[in-house]
DNA sequence: ATGTCC
C-alpha cells in the first residue's frame, strides 16, 4: 500500500479506488512495522469509501485491527451520511473513568493493598457473564439509566450529583430510546449494571509518578505520589448485543439505500434512515449504561476504601477526574460543520478554551485518560488546538499487539511475572490473563510520545500501577 | 469485547 510520508509521524493514504477521502495514520518509526501486520489499513480505507466520510478517516498509532473500523480509528460523517456500528464498536462506550483522591501512595503496603483488593472484588462482579450484586435495584431503573445515563442512578443512592460535570457528556447521551433495543439486549443489560466484565477490562490502583505539566494537574485534581484508581469497563452483554443486532439489520438494508459496504463488519445505513436513527438512539441507550455503570463501580471502589481505611469518601477526596469514552458515535461540531464523529478505540481530546467541554475545564481542556495495558503506566493527557486535525481525538490505550490466540502460545509464565514486576494482581493462575500480559500489547510510552510529537497532546500526568482486579471465573 | 457457538 503506497502510504506517503506527510511530516513527523504522520503517513497519509491517498484516495484511490472506491475510496472517497484519503486516511491519515499517525505512527513513529517505532510503530510503522506494525501497520503491516494486520489489516488495519485496509480497514480505514473500507471506511473512506463509505458515503458522507468527512477527509481524513484517522488511525491513531494504537491501531490494531478489528470488527469493522480498526481499533484505533477515528470516522467523521457529514449529515448527509451514513451511522455505522462497525465503527463505533462491540463494547459500545467502552471508556475509563479516573479517580482521585487525598491518600498517599506510600501509605500503601502490599497488605493493604491486598485487602483493598479484595474488598473491592466483594463488591464489583468481574469476568464474563458475571450479574450486578445491587440487581433488584439496578433491574428496577434499567429503563431510566438507558434514557438518563448517570443522573438515574446518582437519584438512586450511587454518588452524588456533583458527580456529572466530571463526566463526558455529563454521564447522558440524548437521543436515548430503549423502543429501539431489543428484548433479548434489555434482558441481558438489565442484571449486569455494577460489573466489570473481562477481556481488557480492569480496576487498576495506582500512584501519580511523574507531572509534566504541575499546573493543569492541580486544576485536574492530581499530584505526584498520589492513589488514583483508575476503572474501564464499557456496556456489557447490553451493548454486546446492541451491535450484534444492528449489524445484521443495518447489514440488509444498506442495498436499499444504495450503499455498498466495503466490509461485512462495517455495517452502515444513512443517519437520516429509520435504521440508522434507531441504531443510534440504541447505541445511545448503551452509552448511557456504561456510563452509569462506570458510576456504579465508583461507589462500590470508594465504599471499599471507605471500609478498610475507616475514613468516608468525602474524607479520602474520592471524586472522578473525568470519564472518558472511547467506543461511541457523537454530534460534534468541526470546523463549522455538524458532523457524527465515530471514535473506535479513541479518545476525545478537546483543546484550552473550546466550547465542548465541560464547565470546570472549560479553560484547561477537560483530562483525556488513557491506560496502558496491565502492568505498565497510564497516562493523562489533554489535547492541543491542533487536535483539530484528528477531530480533538488522541490513542486509547497501549493498542493489542498479539492477538489472543498468539499471545497465550507465545508468553511464557515467566515473561508474565517478569513485565508485572512488583504489581500486584488478583488472578491465581497467569494463564487466566495471559491474553493481556503487557507483551501482548504494544508501548504505550511510545503511542503516547507519537502524538506528543506531533502536537495533538501534551502530557498532563503519569500513573504507576501498584495493584490490577480484572475479570475471572 | 462477549451468556468467548443458538
Amino acid at each position: 500500500m503506497e502510504l506517503k510520508r506527510d511530516g513527523l509521524n504522520r503517513y497519509r493514504l491517498p484516495r484511490h479506488g472506491k475510496m472517497r477521502v484519503d486516511a491519515v495514520v499517525y505512527v513513529n518509526e517505532h510503530l510503522l512495522p506494525y501497520l503491516r501486520e494486520d489489516k488495519s489499513l485496509e480497514q480505514l480505507m473500507h471506511a473512506a469509501c463509505l458515503p458522507g466520510v468527512v477527509e481524513p478517516v484517522i488511525g491513531m498509532p494504537d491501531i490494531h485491527e478489528g470488527f469493522g473500523l480498526p481499533i484505533g480509528g477515528v470516522m467523521a460523517v457529514a449529515p448527509d451520511g451514513v451511522i455505522s456500528c462497525g465503527a463505533v464498536g462491540m463494547d459500545i462506550n467502552c471508556g475509563v473513568r479516573l479517580i482521585r483522591s487525598d491518600l498517599l501512595a506510600r501509605d500503601f503496603d502490599k497488605p493493604l493493598l491486598r485487602r483493598l483488593m479484595e474488598r473491592i472484588e466483594d463488591y464489583v462482579p468481574t469476568g464474563v457473564g458475571k450479574k450486578g450484586k445491587h440487581k433488584g435495584l439496578t433491574a428496577h431503573i434499567f429503563e431510566d439509566v438507558a434514557h438518563r445515563g448517570v443522573q438515574a442512578v446518582i437519584e438512586a443512592g450511587f454518588g452524588a450529583p456533583g458527580h456529572l460535570e466530571y463526566i463526558e457528556e455529563e454521564g447522558c447521551l440524548p437521543g436515548a430510546d430503549i423502543a429501539a433495543v431489543s428484548r433479548e439486549a434489555c434482558a441481558r443489560g438489565s442484571v449486569q449494571l455494577g460489573t466489570l466484565g473481562g477481556g481488557n477490562h480492569f480496576i487498576e490502583i495506582q500512584e501519580v509518578t511523574d507531572v509534566y505539566d504541575p499546573e493543569l494537574a492541580a486544576r485536574f485534581g492530581l499530584f505526584r505520589g498520589q492513589l488514583t484508581v483508575m476503572i474501564h469497563t464499557g456496556s456489557r452483554g447490553f451493548g454486546h448485543q446492541i451491535c450484534t443486532d444492528y449489524t445484521k439489520r443495518l447489514a440488509a438494508v444498506a442495498p436499499k439505500y444504495g450503499i455498498e459496504l466495503p466490509s461485512k463488519g462495517l455495517a452502515a445505513a444513512p443517519i437520516d434512515s429509520r435504521e440508522g436513527q434507531d441504531y443510534y438512539k440504541a447505541m445511545a441507550c448503551a452509552v448511557n449504561f456504561a456510563f452509569a455503570n462506570r458510576q456504579i463501580i465508583m461507589t462500590d471502589v470508594v465504599r471499599a476504601f471507605g471500609d478498610v481505611l475507616g475514613f468516608s469518601a468525602e474524607a479520602i477526596g474520592m471524586r472522578p477526574v473525568y470519564d472518558v469514552a472511547h467506543n461511541i458515535a457523537k454530534w460534534e461540531k468541526h470546523y463549522g460543520r455538524r458532523l457524527l464523529v465515530h471514535r473506535k478505540g479513541a479518545t476525545r481530546a478537546l483543546c484550552a478554551g473550546h466550547p465542548a467541554n465541560p464547565p470546570v475545564y472549560r479553560d484547561t481542556g477537560h483530562p483525556a485518560v488513557v491506560p496502558g495495558s496491565m502492568g505498565t503506566a497510564s497516562y493523562v493527557l489533554v489535547g492541543t488546538e491542533k487536535a483539530a486535525e484528528t477531530f480533538f481525538s488522541v490513542n486509547h490505550g497501549a493498542g493489542r499487539l498479539l492477538s489472543r490466540t498468539a499471545a497465550e502460545k507465545k508468553i511464557t509464565r515467566e515473561e508474565f511475572e517478569r513485565a508485572m514486576g512488583e504489581v500486584l494482581y488478583n488472578t491465581r493462575n497467569y494463564r487466566e490473563v495471559v491474553d493481556e500480559a503487557p507483551l501482548a500489547y504494544k508501548d504505550i510510552e511510545q503511542v503516547v510520545e507519537t502524538l506528543v510529537a506531533v502536537g495533538i497532546t501534551k502530557k498532563v500526568v503519569r500513573m504507576r500501577p501498584l495493584a490490577v482486579i480484572k475479570g475471572k471465573d
